[in-house]
RNA sequence: GGUUCCGUAGCUCAACUGGAUAGAGCAACUGCCUUCUAAGCAGUAGGUUCCAGGUUCGAGUCCUGGCGGAAUCACCA
């Protein structure tokens, strides 16, 4: 049992002796003290004034006196108008560091039986991945870490969009202009295929303009929609692109052929990409696998009404009790729309893996498709479809505005990886922090310095936020930034080697009877001990963005403490242990934080 | 136009889910390296939490109505 768990209890027991009103222990509500007043935790009276029939203060002083006498871990307490203030004895923070230190897998929460899927990335295969994707990329990475670290089992998955017109658009530009035009080192192959689709709608545009032209002079009454449309039409590059999905699906030897080259260029190509961004997949879904299916979950929504079938014969669902429109679930001509695989998907994950929730990191442009999505497996009473859960993020804009793929206004994930590596070792060379460091070990930091400050600057965030990324600033590493928790952690790393070195057993240290600890040390056991607690909030809200600013609180604090309070001048041997184990417990508990954001975190800097 | 999301210091973000005097970082200014790593610490300055009502002991947080921005409302994916 926890600490707030032990006032609770205490609290609830007093409210009902001297009330006579009982009170959950669960419902007895605590926060932390403001910094301004003494104390560790308050308690709110205000809310009891009509069971207790008397003034806030006054259900105070009650509350505190009785769970002093009662509850030997509060050491004392004081009211402000109708806040108790709650002091916890230092023999307790003490015992705290102790369990904290001796478990290894501390903040970990016990397994609970359940499973989660988190799809994430879900690239499509006609262009590199972009910042765009960096932020899905780390959202998904990152949250199954945490759900993980909650008690979950859980499976990571990458839906791969690998086909449809818009891949058919890179295949009929390489066809063209390809020339047998290889990937190289210098050029992967998903950049390689990404400037075909380039390449496609530059022409493509050359032709609708042209089109467009001779359109004005033939027919001068068509404008706005309508002459898009009959342009459209015209064009020979689309048509071709359409045809070329058409041979597709019609599983034509020689477009599968190109079909399976450009795309296992590209897959090479992300794969690279992954390895460097430090996420991998325990299952791939591919589109091209998964494109048919849900027709038969049409048909068994239509059996039992769920669904309902036009005179054209196209099938529908009506979400008006959900104040959602109908939706077209089937065409007329009985081939899919997107829902429609969308439901044989989420049938398919299931029966792969039984799980109570599936998480899907998808932008936040599909936030109607979701709703849908979630209303329909719900109707047709899919168990699983409550834990449908869209991890929705809002759009990286760059200073120019926004990232379009097409006209090639997107920053790569690549090249950004390459900048912020530069970056870090310039100002790591600036600063002459590699001493005594290998090459390689110093290329390995660079590594983790970059991917820690760039991981760190998207997930801090409220994934529901737009944000805006300024690439000419790069991203800092002083602040709160991801180098600045590393940095803490390495320091404490060097502390730690210098106690080992000067001999001193902090491990098996007695630290029983020390008395005096400093605000700001309690302040650190205080915030340590919420890590678990935090894990949980964060894994039911799936935001890392929780993680991340628990981290950079718990290594501002050990900063102070740091400046305030020097270790080994301390002449004090007990106290000297316990503020070793003390920042021993901070490293490890911030190597774990930036572990579930999936940033590493190096021991020296 | 309907629906959903967002709006907090000049900028980027917090605020324990309704609690006390709204906090950090960046940028600006002032101190602190003969000490365990200054990628740091301490401080100054910066606020009508978009506006107007409401709910109550208490509202940045909940409700209503505006304003501003974004997304979506395809037999595209």
């Amino acid at each position: 049992m926890n600490i707030e768990e032990k006032i609770g209890i205490a609290l609830a027991k007093a409210l009902e002796e001297l009330y006579g009103e009982k009170i959950e222990a669960e419902k007895i509500n605590l926060q932390p003290t403001r910094k301004d007043f003494e104390g560790n935790y308050t308690f709110v009276t205000f809310p009891y004034t009509r069971i207790a029939k008397q003034k806030p203060e006054a259900i105070g002083e009650a509350l505190g006196k009785a769970i002093l006498e009662k509850e030997d871990l509060v050491s004392a307490y004081n009211v402000v108008k109708g806040f108790l203030n709650i002091s916890i004895s230092q023999s307790y923070w003490i015992e705290l560091l102790l369990d904290i230190q001796t478990d290894a897998s501390f903040g970990k929460l016990k397994a609970n039986d359940q499973k989660v899927m988190v799809e994430f990335s879900s690239p499509n295969t006609n262009k590199p991945l972009h910042l765009g994707h960096l932020r899905n990329i780390f959202l998904g990475y990152s949250v199954s870490q945490i759900v993980e670290a909650a008690g979950y089992e859980v499976m990571k998955t990458n839906l791969v969009n690998d086909r449809g017109i818009h891949i058919c658009k890179s295949m009929l530009a390489y066809k063209k202009f390809g020339n047998n035009d290889q990937p190289t080192k210098e050029r992967k192959g998903d950049k390689l295929v990404g400037d075909y689709y380039v390449k496609f709608d530059k022409e493509y545009k050359a032709e609708l303009e042209q089109i467009k032209a001779e359109i004005a002079v033939k027919q001068p009454s068509l404008t706005g929609k309508e002459l898009e449309k009959s342009a459209d039409l015209q064009s020979s590059l689309l048509n071709e692109a359409k045809a070329l999905l058409q041979k597709w699906e019609a599983g034509d030897p020689e477009t599968v052929a190109l079909w399976e080259k450009l795309n296992n260029w590209v897959y090479d190509g992300f794969d690279v990409t992954y390895k460097r961004l430090g996420v991998s997949f325990d299952k791939i879904y591919k589109e091209s696998d998964t494109y048919l299916l849900g027709k038969d979950i049409i048909e068994e929504g239509l059996q039992n009404g769920v669904f309902y079938k036009r005179e054209d014969e196209s099938v529908w669902i009506n979400m008006e009790q959900e104040g959602l429109d109908e939706k077209l679930v089937l065409r007329a001509d009985g081939t899919s729309v997107y829902i429609t695989q969308d439901i044989g998907t989420a049938e398919l994950k299931f029966s792969d893996f039984p799980m109570q929730k599936s998480v899907y990191v998808v932008g936040n442009e599909q936030d109607y498709h979701f709703t849908v999505l979630k209303v329909i497996m719900q109707r047709l009473g899919r168990d699983y479809a409550d834990g449908i859960y869209h991890l929705s993020y809002g759009m990286v804009d760059l200073p120019s505005g926004k990232m379009k793929s097409r006209e090639g206004t997107v920053v790569d994930a690549d090249d950004l990886i390459d900048e912020m590596e530069e970056t870090a070792q310039n100002r790591t060379e600036e600063l002459g922090k590699i001493d005594g460091f290998s090459k390689e070990e110093a290329q390995k930091l660079y590594q983790q310095l970059a991917m820690g400050a760039l991981k760190y600057y998207l997930l801090k965030v409220d994934p529901k936020k737009r944000m805006l990324f300024n690439p000419e600033e790069s991203i800092d590493f002083q602040g709160n930034t991801g180098v600045y928790i590393q940095y803490t952690h390495a320091k404490i790393c060097a502390i730690l080697r210098k106690a080992d070195k000067d001999g001193i057993d902090y491990k098996n240290a007695s630290l029983k009877g020390l008395s005096d600890m400093a605000k700001t040390e309690e302040e650190l056991i205080f915030l340590l001990n919420k890590y678990p607690e935090k894990i949980s909030e964060a894994a039911e809200s799936y935001s890392p963005a929780t993680i991340a600013n628990y981290a950079y609180d718990l290594a501002k604090l050990y900063s102070k403490f740091y400046a305030e309070l020097p270790i080994f001048v301390e002449p004090d041997a007990n106290k000297l242990a316990f503020r070793v184990v003390l920042s021993a417990a901070v490293a490890s508990t911030i190597k774990k934080a930036l572990g579930l954001l999936g940033i590493e975190a190096p021991e020296r800097m």
